[in-house]
RNA sequence: GCGGGCGUGGCGGAAUGGUAGACGCCGGGGACUUAAAAUCCCCUGAUCCUAUAGAUCGUGUGGGUUCGAGUCCCACCGCCCGCACCA
């Protein structure tokens, strides 16, 4: 075997042209191989691969690679989540059409994807913007529609006054347009829901079967879901009217002091009051978000009106608060603000009484709050029948009495709402409805699907292109034959992820899926993505099958049974503390403006000398992308000078921070396998991974060391090396366990184990075995080193194609083992023992130690504790 | 604000309640070389000491349970993530 260096340059793309050619990766759904479906969650096509998605796509292929050398048939399909609003911000921006700018994207993509091997299904590939797929979207939502899980209803929109456009929460910033700058107001629109509401207790009940899913996800869509049990009941106003309210705290209605409305409330909006109107106005400024309203300050309007309390007949305030959701139960509260922290507030401000109903113990009825809600445990007091319950049996007390006086009953309230599906945009899937005069809402039949698209549309006015184009729109009415209007609405993106690893697993031309092939993939046996993604696009994806299997067009409950997430790719950001100037004055800001050639700076532009001079006081800050830094012990300097430049923070990498490194440009310098290694090396998947240029090159050493290590394999070597075999044996079925729990750090460290202790021993039948052994470990890690080695080891057809190393279980055992020998709970010595030794032969050994007799020192042994095989420990 | 998570050497991290720091990176020393690159070997938590068979401290902070706690319990501090029109 030749000891040259190993070439990623010649390898990469050989090996990859020959998975193509064996066309080995591709899924057969008639396999009589038990099965695996291996899925992450496929990209947006932004433009061109982000490290995150290289470290997410490793981490399924390692597994996906491994299942096949474990004997299953697999599936890891790939495709594009196209549609959505970067495209159209591309084309306001750069005047590129969405389509041209999206498939562009999904070419540069998919490009950087085959570079780095992964062992993905592509005959299989779809982009969610094309309308074969987009169409069967809308076939499949007609369905939902007909089922009755899909109805129109008013919502509130962000609305930029300026753009005439509906903004996403994203473009809100401090309640201003992003574009315009122009203040946000709300607005309602009349837009689609899906009910998934219906499936809310379902939703909830299957979280409970999601064993394999991070117990934090499941809390999160818990919560969100959000079950409540509490009352609702009326308060009679003092002008005639009736005020339901509802509240998970009914044990607290002693301590009730004041009422508040939604600014959106039918008793809000009734007031014929100018002063009450302002107020209504100011609270529909600024974001419509959760976070944004409960972070604001609370602001109320007291309304004059005032609501009598149903046990002691108080006439309490009643307010319009900015912090009382439309949405939520009735959009009224009663507000406790001894025991609630957004009524505590409120109370503070607007000088309203604090009682205290929940106390520590019935002694201490009359303990002051200390500048805060309580919102704990303890016992009722101040509250007449109540006083010494807890809060538990209050709760039922309060129910059963306001249930018997039928003035309230005991309710079931949800968190989780319907979700809106309209969007006012024009790069997503069209709404396949028409709006007729005569027959009101009408679904396009189903043979005249997909509405497509049209393609002449111009961004250069704001709004949606859709509602503007002069003919699109213009259709008749199924039903009647008459002129009618299509809906320019599109679909929400998260529709379009909510069923696409369905048609990965069947996609017929005549249909959305084939239920019986989906039956035979789904559920997907890995799914691996971001955190980010943990509550709303799993619930949708949840719920949509739910919804499907509904209808009848599926037999499939949950979709995902294992769910895994991985953390970011973060990296140190590096800031300029210079500007540049040239020597007429002109300042430079931008380091990508500035070059460096035999020891002085130059303006790109035009080639000018410019000089670092010291950045003043208030001058912005300039980061530095990594590839104009030089990295030295620790120090960065900027290019090849030693101007040194200041280290911050390792934080995710952004645009706008410059810490981004582009995969391509490190493939290209380390090859494929050397990246796939550091995705995996050090830090657990689940946690973020710090990007680091001394970290890659360490992992372009160990591909050559491994390189070096495959040509010392002999085919005929005679010699057993039993300490070795057994670390062999030991690492293949550690290795095969932390890739199934997915910690690839404990496998790669296991593998770098391995391969210290093969390169120390001498040639040995043993020795080949653990070289050959180690190939193939690596080999869902590093593929395209280990087809080279296999094929210098003289190695038959394709590593992809070849099975796990057996392990011998009669090698796994050790025949010594160390034994911790403690005093009192420390360390005092350890010495080697027999496996199996006994208890008593342990305990002699122990007091046999000259060191532990010297810390016992004479004194009384009162026991031994002995943990066979692991320690000793002595307590005097 | 509400909900969720995470804190271990200079750094990333390992450790079924049982030898804390595996493995990697950085750093230091050495070998090879005319030299460099590449490669290989050794050292590398802190403090103390009479410093190669020594001692003490040490897993964010303060308590607790236990023969024994990074791991379990309580309280606190810090950082990160999600919050319904970003994907």
């Amino acid at each position: 075997m030749s000891n040259e260096r190993f070439d990623p340059s010649v390898a990469d793309g050989r090996w990859q042209a020959a998975w193509d050619e064996a066309r080995c990766f591709e899924a057969d759904s008639n396999s009589d191989k038990p099965k695996s479906y291996v899925l992450e969650m496929f990209p947006y096509p932004s433009g061109r691969i982000h490290i995150g998605h290289v470290r997410n796509y490793t981490m399924g292929d390692v597994l996906a690679r491994y299942r096949k050398m474990q004997g299953r048939e697999v599936l890891h399909p790939m495709g594009w989540d196209a549609f959505g609003m970067p495209a159209e911000n591309a084309a306001m921006e750069k005047g590129v059409h969405p389509a041209g700018w999206t498939y562009q994207n999904i070419e540069t993509m998919k490009g950087q994807l085959k570079q780095l091997g992964f062992a993905l299904d592509w005959s299989r590939e779809f982009a969610t913007c094309d309308p074969e797929y987009y169409g069967h979207e809308q076939a499949l939502f007609i369905d939902l529609f007909n089922a009755g899980l899909v109805y129109r209803k008013e919502s509130e929109v962000n609305w930029d006054p300026v753009d005439m456009t509906v903004l996403a929460n994203e473009q809100v910033i401090d309640g201003k347009g992003w574009r315009s700058g122009a203040e946000v107001e709300k607005r309602k629109l009349n837009q689609w829901f899906l009910k998934i509401t219906q499936f809310a207790e379902d939703l909830l009940e299957g979280v409970q079967g999601l064993d394999d899913w991070p117990q934090k996800v499941r809390t999160m869509q818990e919560n969100w879901i959000g079950k409540s049990q509490g009352l609702e009941f009326a308060f009679d106003l003092s002008n005639g009217q009736k005020l339901p309210v509802y509240t998970t705290r009914p044990d607290t209605i002693f301590g009730a002091s004041f009422v508040a409305v939604a600014a959106d409330h039918p008793v809000a909006q009734s007031l014929d009051n100018e002063e009450a109107r302002d107020f209504i106005a100011l609270c529909k400024k600024g974001g419509t978000t959760a976070a944004e309203l409960e972070t604001a300050e609370k602001l109320g309007f007291d309304t004059g009106i005032t609501a009598r309390h149903p046990f002691t007949g108080a006439e309490l305030p009643l307010y319009i608060a900015n912090f009382v959701l439309m949405d939520y139960g009735t959009g009224a509260i009663m507000a406790v603000p001894g025991h609630d922290q957004r009524d505590f507030e409120f109370a503070t401000k607007y000088g309203l009484p604090i009682p205290r109903v929940v106390a520590p113990s019935v002694d201490e009825a009359a303990k002051p709050f200390d500048g805060e809600a309580e919102a704990g445990e303890g016992v009722l007091v101040n509250s007449d029948f109540l006083d010494g319950m807890s809060v538990e049996d209050a709760k039922a007390e309060v129910i059963a009495r306001a249930e018997k006086g039928d003035w309230g009953v005991g309710t079931t309230v949800w968190r989780l709402r319907d979700w809106g599906v309209s969007r006012q945009r024009y790069w997503g899937t069209p709404i396949p409805f028409i709006h007729c005069a005569d027959c009101g809402v009408v679904p396009v039949p189903k043979d005249q699907l997909p509405v497509k698209l049209p393609d002449d549309v111009s961004f250069e006015q704001p709004g949606n292109p859709l509602l503007r184009h002069p003919t699109w729109k213009d259709t008749t009415c199924p039903k009647c034959g008459g002129a009618a209007e299509r809906e320019t609405d599109t679909l929400d993106t998260f529709v379009n992820s909510s069923w696409y690893f369905l048609r990965f697993a069947s996609q017929p031309g005549d249909k959305p899926f084939d239920a019986a092939e989906v039956a035979k993939w789904l559920p997907v046996d890995q799914y691996i993505g971001g955190i980010e993604h943990a509550i709303l696009h799993l619930l949708y994806a949840r719920f949509w099958t739910r919804a499907l299997a509904h209808v009848g067009l599926l037999d499939v409950k949950e979709p995902f049974g294992s769910l895994f997430t991985q953390g970011m790719v973060t990296h140190e950001v590096y800031t300029l503390p210079f500007n540049f100037t040239s020597l007429d004055g002109r300042v430079i800001r931008v380091p990508e403006n500035v070059g460096h050639k035999h020891g002085k700076f130059f303006a790109i532009s035009d080639n000018v000398e410019v000089l670092p001079r010291p950045a003043r006081p208030g001058d912005p800050m300039h980061y530095v992308n990594p590839s104009q830094v030089r990295k030295v012990s620790e120090k960065a300097y900027f290019l090849d000078s030693d101007l040194e430049l200041n280290i911050g923070k390792v934080i995710k990498m952004s645009k706008s921070k410059k810490n981004v490194v582009d995969p391509e440009d490190i493939i290209r310098d380390y090859g494929a396998d050397a990246v796939r290694w550091f995705m995996l090396s050090d830090s657990p998947p689940e946690r973020d991974l710090p990007w680091s240029e001394a970290g890659i090159e360490g992992c372009g050493r160990f591909v050559q060391r491994l390189w070096r290590l495959f040509g010392q394999y002999e085919e005929n070597a005679s010699g057993e090396d039993k300490d070795l075999a057994r670390k062999t044996h030991q690492t293949i079925a550690a290795v095969a366990e932390d890739i199934e729990a997915l910690a690839f750090n404990k496998a790669v460290a296991r593998l770098y184990e391995l391969t210290s202790a093969a390169e120390k021993a001498a040639p040995s039948d043993s020795r080949s075995h653990a070289i050959r052994s180690l190939l193939l470990m690596a080999s869902p890690m590093m593929p395209h080193l280990s087809e080279e080695g296999w094929v210098e080891m003289g190695g038959k057809g394709l590593v992809a194609e070849a099975a796990w190393p057996e392990v011998d279980p009669a090698l796994l055992v050790e025949d010594e083992v160390t034994i911790a020998i403690q005093h009192k709970g420390k360390l005092r010595d350890t010495l080697s023992a027999p496996k199996g030794s006994s208890k008593e032969d342990l305990e002699a050994l122990a007091l046999a130690s000259e060191k532990v007799q010297r810390s016992i020192d004479g004194a009384d042994i009162r026991k031994v504790i002995v943990v066979p095989d692991r320690l000793v420990n002595i307590v005097t």
